[in-house]
Parts: C-alpha cells; sequence; structure tokens
RNA sequence: GCGCCCGUAGCUCAGCUGGAUAGAGCAUCGGACUUCUAAUCCGAAGGCCGCAGGUUCGAAUCCUGCCGGGCGUACCA
C-alpha cells in the first residue's frame, strides 16, 4: 500500500513541477511513513517540508498545491495538510479491505518481497569453538543468524548459510590434554591440571578409554594429544549439532578449519599475499599489513616456529568466501569478538576485495534472570548456562522468541521465569494464542456447517470496514514492509514487535466482534479476515522458527 | 589510555537513515466471563529520553564534549 501511495505522491509532485517549471527528480528523498496517531490519517507524507526549500517556495503552500492534485487520485479519502507541511492521506476503506485477497492468494509467500534481487549472501554464524557445549550467549548468535537468513530468503536473497569448524590450534590441543588428564584420573594415575575443566570432558575421556587399550597410553605424548584431541573434538561437535537440530537450526555447510590446511590453502594465501607486498618478516615471524588499513598494529600470520596462527586459517577462509563470489558476506559475531572486525576488514582489503562486502553483524551478550536473581554469564567463574539447559526448561519455541526480541546491539536479559508462563503475560503465548484461536473460529465455523469453502469471489468485503477491522487489516499489509526494513538492517527483532502488534489488533477485535453469526455474508466476511491474520502469524512465526500450534 | 555497544516508565527494552501529544511487555491498582478459548479484553497510574552545548522550520534520533555501565584491546581461538 506504501507503495502505491508514494507512487501517487510521486506522479504528483512530478506534475507540479513541470507546470512550475521546477526541475529535477524527487531523488526518493523523502517518506511516506504512517503516522502514530490515527487522526493523521492513514500515511503520512513529508515531501513539501524536504524539497520547498530546492523550489525558493514555503512548505506549506508547497504542500497545498500538491495536496490538490493528490486527491485526484481514487485511492483516498481525505488529503489534508497540517503542520508545518505534512500531507497527511487516507485511503478508502474499501481499498484496504481489497488487499485481503491479497494475502490469502499468496498465502505461504505472504510477505516476501524481492528487494534482495537474488543476490548471493553468505550468512556464517555460531563457528563455536568444538571446546564444550553451546551456552546461551551462542543460543542467541544462532538464532540472530538463523532467523537472519530465514528473512533475507524471504527478502528475494540467494541465503547460503555456514558454521566454521575451528578445529586446529593451541586451544585443541588443550583440549585433547585435558581428555588425557581425565583418563590417567579416572585410572587412578597422577594427571596434570586439565586447562579444560568441565564435567563433560570426564564422560568424553571415560568413552576415548573405552575405544582404546589400556597400552594406548605407551604411545608417544604427541601422537596421543593428537587422537584424545580429535576424539574429543568430533565427540563435542557431535552435541552442538545435535543441539542446533533441536533448536531447529541446519547449515547448508559446515566448514572445517583444519581443511585450510590439508588442501594447502593457508600456505597458498601466505604465498599470495607476500608476493603482493601485505606480508614482511620480523622477529622470525610474519606479520600481515593491517595496521595501514585501520587496525590497531599489524597481525603475526605465522610465528617464530613455523605454526600459522588462527588468523592465517581466517584469511584464507574469507579468501575462499570471496573466491565463491557472493554479494555480501556476513558474519555474526559474539560482541566479546568486536576488536576483531578491522582485522578482518583489512585481511579482505589485502586480498584485493572490496571490505564494504564483509559485514559483520555482532550480538550482545546474555544475562540470565530466575527467580528475581541475575545471573550473568562468566566462563572464568564456571557460571554459564548452556543452551541445553535453557531449551530442555522453556522450549524451544520460547527461547528462540526471547533471544529475538531485543536489538542485536543490546545486551539481552533472558526473564526464565517469563518464559516458561503459559499464558499472555509471555509474548510468545500471547502470539500463538492468537493463531490457536484463528484455527480455533474455523473448527466452530465448521460445527455449524458454514459453507467450508467461503473463500469465493462471492464475498462482500465492504462488510469489513468497521474501526477494529480496518486497524487490523491495515496491520497485517505491514508484514512485507517489515520483512524488508529487517533485511536491510539485518536486524530480526522488529518481527516480533509486529506480531504483537498483530496479535494485539486481533485479540481486540475477536473480543468486540463475533466472527461466526447469523448473518451468513459478515460471517463470511469476517472469516476471510480471520483466515488473513492466520496467515500473517503464522508466516511471521515461520520467520522466527517459532511454531504456530492450531490448538492450545 | 584507545576502540565498540549501551544509558528512554519501578524492572526489561522498542523507537535512533531527524517529524506532529515518546511506546510495548512485566510489575502495581481498578473493572469485564449465559457468547467463536477470560491462555482474552477494557481502564488507571507511571518520563528533565544520562548531563551540557551545537546543527535547523523541527532533535530521544545527527555532531562535539563530559558522566555512568558492559565488552574488548595476544605470536588464544
Amino acid at each position: 500500500m506504501k507503495q502505491n501511495v508514494k507512487k501517487v505522491v510521486t506522479e504528483s509532485y512530478l506534475s507540479l513541477a513541470e507546470e512550475m517549471g521546477w526541475s529535477g527528480e524527487t531523488d526518493g528523498a523523502f517518506d511516506i511513513s504512517i503516522p502514530k496517531d490515527v487522526k493523521f490519517g492513514d500515511f503520512s507524507c513529508n515531501i513539501a517540508m524536504i524539497l520547498a526549500s530546492r523550489h525558493k517556495t514555503k512548505p506549506r503552500g508547497m504542500a497545498e498545491k500538491l495536496s490538490e492534485r493528490i486527491r485526484d487520485s481514487d485511492l483516498f479519502s481525505s488529503v489534508l495538510v497540517a503542520g508545518p507541511g505534512f500531507i497527511n492521506m487516507t485511503v478508502k476503506p474499501i481499498h484496504w479491505v481489497e488487499r485481503l485477497k491479497e494475502i490469502l492468494d499468496a498465502d505461504e509467500s505472504f510477505g516476501c518481497v524481492d528487494t534482495g534481487e537474488s543476490k548471493k549472501v553468505l550468512v556464517e554464524f555460531v563457528s563455536a569453538n568444538p571446546t564444550g557445549p553451546l551456552h546461551i550467549g551462542h543460543g542467541r548468535g544462532a538464532v540472530v543468524g538463523d532467523t537472519l537468513a530465514r528473512i533475507m530468503r524471504k527478502a528475494g536473497y540467494d541465503v547460503h548459510t555456514e558454521y566454521y569448524i575451528n578445529d586446529v590450534g593451541l586451544q585443541m590441543d588443550n583440549l585433547g590434554r585435558s581428555t588425557i588428564a581425565r583418563c590417567f584420573e579416572s585410572l587412578g594415575k597422577s594427571f596434570d591440571e586439565p586447562p579444560y575443566k568441565g564435567d563433560y570432558i570426564k564422560d568424553i575421556a571415560r568413552r576415548f578409554l573405552e575405544t582404546k587399550d589400556a597400552d594406548l597410553f605407551s604411545e608417544s605424548d604427541d601422537k596421543l594429544v593428537e587422537q584424545a584431541r580429535d576424539f574429543t573434538a568430533s565427540c563435542i561437535m557431535d552435541d552442538i549439532r545435535a543441539d542446533l537440530k533441536e533448536f531447529r537450526i541446519e547449515f547448508d555447510e559446515w566448514f572445517s578449519e583444519m581443511s585450510l590446511h590439508t588442501n594447502g590453502d593457508v600456505e597458498k594465501t601466505i604465498e599470495i599475499l607476500k608476493e603482493n607486498n601485505h606480508i614482511y618478516e620480523s622477529d622470525g615471524a610474519l606479520w600481515l599489513k593491517t595496521e595501514s588499513a585501520g587496525d590497531e598494529k599489524d597481525r603475526v600470520v605465522r610465528r617464530a616456529n613455523g605454526v600459522t596462527t588462527y588468523l592465517a586459517s581466517d584469511i584464507a577462509y574469507h579468501k575462499n568466501k570471496f573466491d565463491r563470489n557472493f554479494d555480501t558476506v556476513i558474519n555474526v559475531w559474539g560482541a566479546d569478538h568486536h576488536g576483531y572486525v578491522p582485522r578482518m576488514k583489512a585481511v579482505v582489503k589485502a586480498l584485493g576485495r572490496d571490505p564494504s562486502k564483509l559485514v559483520v553483524r555482532l550480538v550482545q551478550l546474555v544475562s540470565l534472570k530466575k527467580s528475581g536473581q541475575s545471573l550473568s554469564m562468566s566462563t572464568r567463574a564456571g557460571v554459564f548456562a548452556t543452551l541445553r539447559e535453557i531449551m530442555d526448561e522453556v522450549g524451544v519455541d520460547a527461547t528462540r522468541y526471547f533471544f529475538l526480541m531485543r536489538s542485536s546491539d543490546s545486551q539481552l536479559e533472558f526473564d526464565v521465569d517469563l518464559a516458561k508462563k503459559q499464558s499472555s503475560e509471555n509474548p510468545v503465548f500471547y502470539v500463538q494464542y492468537a493463531h490457536a484461536r484463528c484455527c480455533n473460529i474455523f473448527v466452530t465455523a465448521r460445527e455449524r456447517e458454514i459453507d467450508p469453502a467461503p473463500f469465493d469471489k462471492n464475498i462482500d468485503l465492504s462488510l469489513l470496514q468497521g474501526k477494529d477491522e480496518l486497524a487490523l487489516i491495515r496491520k497485517l499489509l505491514e508484514l512485507p514492509d517489515v520483512v524488508e526494513s529487517c533485511a536491510i538492517s539485518l536486524q530480526p527483532h522488529p518481527v516480533t514487535q509486529y506480531l504483537t502488534e498483530v496479535s494485539s489488533l486481533f485479540h481486540y477485535f475477536y473480543r468486540h466482534n463475533r466472527v461466526v453469526t447469523d448473518d451468513p455474508a459478515l460471517t463470511r466476511a469476517r472469516l476471510f479476515l480471520t483466515k488473513a491474520v492466520r496467515i500473517v502469524l503464522r508466516n511471521g512465526l515461520d520467520i522466527l522458527g517459532v511454531n504456530a500450534p492450531e490448538r492450545m
């Protein structure tokens, strides 16, 4: 609808400009907005205030002239100039109501837009080290990344999702040593303090022992560490995959850091950067020039002992990403990695690629609120809730929804008690209940043997012009705008807000109007509306990866 | 020190590509069930939008400087 309005305004402006001898287009430099207050109509436009100075005229006067032309359109029931020069437009109710058909026709694809123009986008997220179970911080990043991918698919992008497995490096060796230490411990032998102290290592150590003969421990230390490392990492990755699957997150690809070493990509990439004079040697180590591209200092890619750093792998990984010709490469990172952003931008530049095509979406930390107490996550203090624990306690739907309610830029306090409530105080139940209500209305209609196929062309939609109905309809038609704006801003949280608004308007409508009545024509029209509400709620919840139950 | 994020109702947070009287949920208080689910709805109360300047027709929103909180500042990943 907004597009239609914008078109009318633009055409009116161009016709006025021609008459007045003004040059230039509108440049799209004005907004059609939905006013907060209904008394300002359905749409408001600031074009006169934006463009008046350009033509050395007064906003108010220009708005008056424009509104005369806009009034020629059949779309509006009223066009008024207000305040400093706003043009407030009210669309004829019948035009709103008629558009319900679009929702029913589009059905599952209602909400889809084509802003993405099939551009190829890579979304890399989670990518947690396989050194322990996912915690709720990872969980937030996981849902944000996953939902972003879902939104961008709806917005017409060609999306590829990926999990980068950091299965190489010092930390991984430490992981192997931790398992070995627990093995020795369970065999009653003396052991070194394990770098990773979590209980999950004990369990893995037990399984590791089962697969090995006791004489394994006569093997060389290096070989043993390697075996323990790979075994442990693979156990933990299995758990991570299982957790994510249950959390309704699937990846197109699980990308192993190790593979970049075994296929020689890391060395090859270093050679290329050396040849291009981006890498130099100092103190026996190889350094990448990142400072000149905005980083705080240059960074080591290969230590004096010949071992490459994490950054070296990441360079090769990002070269690989860009070689796959994505139009945009999105990385979803925990905010504790924000210092890494300039470095990565510098890497992309050194690779001869456009740094603006790398977009890093930072997701702030999560804390838990439980029984009135606030618990911040701290790995050091050993206080952290795993994703599995929270999923088991509050359920997947509420966990996902709560992770998506806030802007990624804000730290999130997860209210466990609220998330567990099965009542309208809980936003996710509020929305799901609205959906279930829609479904139940159809159950009632069937029970009363009302025309089972009411959605034919004979429905008199003009019966839906009540205030409650129009407010609801206007809101329903916003879904595509919400999808588009979320895809552009790379923020999923407005969807939750939108769904709350739709639900609220529907509950209100439901409470004050009966859908199934003795009036067949009205019943059919309202069933039509109810169907549209159901589609919007279901599609919206689907974007979030949250179930839309038919009964509750 | 430097960098990033945050500072809005009692609490948790939206709103930030500038727009008209600043919103939601929770908590508090008061109402509404012979009706398609009261798992709902209606109403009340609650605010120097951290502080101070600047930009302009207009600033919670943009700029500058402070103050407060979180995170980060590795040849770890």
